[in-house]
DNA sequence: TCCGCACTGTGACGCACGTCACACGTCCAT
DNA sequence: ATGGACGTGTGACGTGCGTCACAGTGCGGA
């Protein structure tokens, strides 16, 4: 297995089109989609960049100088403690705006954003888009929004983090979140995984040994298969339940 | 001592001016301080309510109604899990706004919003603020700035639970963001402390006993003195350094 | 083909901390 | 003045899970 979970992500690193208005992908992504005259605008002050696999995109802790869209690929967001733990906030995803809250304030970054495959990323610096956000009043509301949903999502991890008090609890809750967000409408909820069982322990908020013990549990207990690094949720009820 | 913790807090429960227009402290409010113009279009709108000490301005769950905006008085956020476990995620205070990011989304409000003092508020009605927003594209810059220090707040309390191992660790983060965030500017870190030592274990992440214990060893340390409900800060590197 | 590396699986150990249980002090209502 | 509610202080006990240590496995490169 091992290796092959990374290769498990079949996220197409499809290319993107020059322009964000020539983007067929728009319509369904909360930022992107922007009255024409905005996206025009846009195109102008937006800088197109690949980013190769496992590279940083910016660094917890930098002045913020901008703001990244995400086109195509996967980016980890992380935070570190001086004493070297991790937590992993999301997984970002195409459509996905990095550094908007840091951008808005003047702060620096709260986390770091590296890729875990190779990456489109359009980026506007921080002059061009609070000048872009302030001749265009609609695409205020569609930023509101965008952080609106951010925030609801890190209030689910600190949520998670602070009630679910058991290891079990936690992951199990994980799980679920994620299998809900990748299986959108499909009763089923399978998904794969493309994490490692260290990285879930950082997600989770706790040890990879436990994560490892804690799956295998989870599949003798009849709460889950695996195939590979797909992952299925037989009983999310039974799964809700013990989230606490 | 014991019930005169709460009378500690000397927030005055002074009254306000009937239209924000009037309002003296609006310039200092992230949120309020609004064009002319749209502060008067928002005094048609909002709708100021008194409330009363230990009562529920909006629960956990229900469909977002609209947002609040606190003119005095303090205000719990709380969040409960099923099986009772209650995670105080901040007091608010004058000028900050309530339900924004549920609002903003259409979504059910995220915590339960309790008095612990009489409070004046003025609130808005969900479809006359998204309205008042499309109108005035400078409040939605202003309401995207909000959110995105809410979001800045609730990330900290996220890498708090998850990074900050030990409860001791999480207490201490506690300790300090507080009296930062209270003692603005000042450099000596004294600061009331309006809560006992269950809310203090509900916002950290632990439980009351150990809150007790804990203050109590800082003491013992000299890391802390307390007179009352008033605590100083006395070695804040050292603190600092029991973090992470 | 062989080595090294990254990931996974499992046992053993220890302790931080949650929980229970109870004592004490202060405030308020009757 | 008495009882009840609420906050705080402290001991004893049990355990979840973090940590260390090491074994097994599949991959990719030389």
């Amino acid at each position: 297995m091992a290796h092959s979970v990374k290769n498990g992500t079949p996220s197409t690193p499809r290319q993107v089109p020059e322009r964000c208005a020539q983007c067929t992908d728009r319509a369904e992504r909360l930022f992107c989609n922007l009255p024409d005259e905005a996206i025009e605008r846009f195109d102008e002050i937006a800088m197109q960049i690949s980013y190769p696999s496992r590279s940083i995109v910016f660094e917890e802790g930098q002045r913020a100088a901008g703001i990244f869209v995400v086109c195509s690929g996967q980016i980890k967001l992380a935070a570190t403690s001086r004493d070297g733990r991790t937590m992993i906030l999301k997984i970002a995803v195409p459509g996905d705006v990095l550094g908007l809250s840091a951008t808005l304030n003047d702060q620096p970054y709260e986390v770091t954003a590296e890729t875990l495959e190779p990456c489109q990323i359009r980026s506007v610096r921080r002059r061009d888009f609070l000048e872009f956000l302030s001749h265009y009043g609609d695409v205020s509301r569609h930023a509101a929004q965008v952080i609106a949903r951010e925030y609801h999502e890190v209030f689910l991890d600190a949520r998670r983090l602070a009630l679910s008090g058991s290891a079990a609890g936690r992951l199990a809750q994980l799980l679920l979140d994620w299998a809900r967000t990748s299986s959108c409408g499909k009763p089923e909820l399978r998904f794969t995984m493309a994490l490692t069982h260290e990285e879930l322990a950082n997600m989770a908020g706790t040890s990879r040994e436990t994560v490892t013990r804690l799956l295998n549990q989870f599949e003798r207990d009849e709460l889950i298969t695996r195939h590979g690094s797909s992952i299925v949720i037989l009983r999310p009820a039974e799964m809700e339940r013990m989230v606490g």
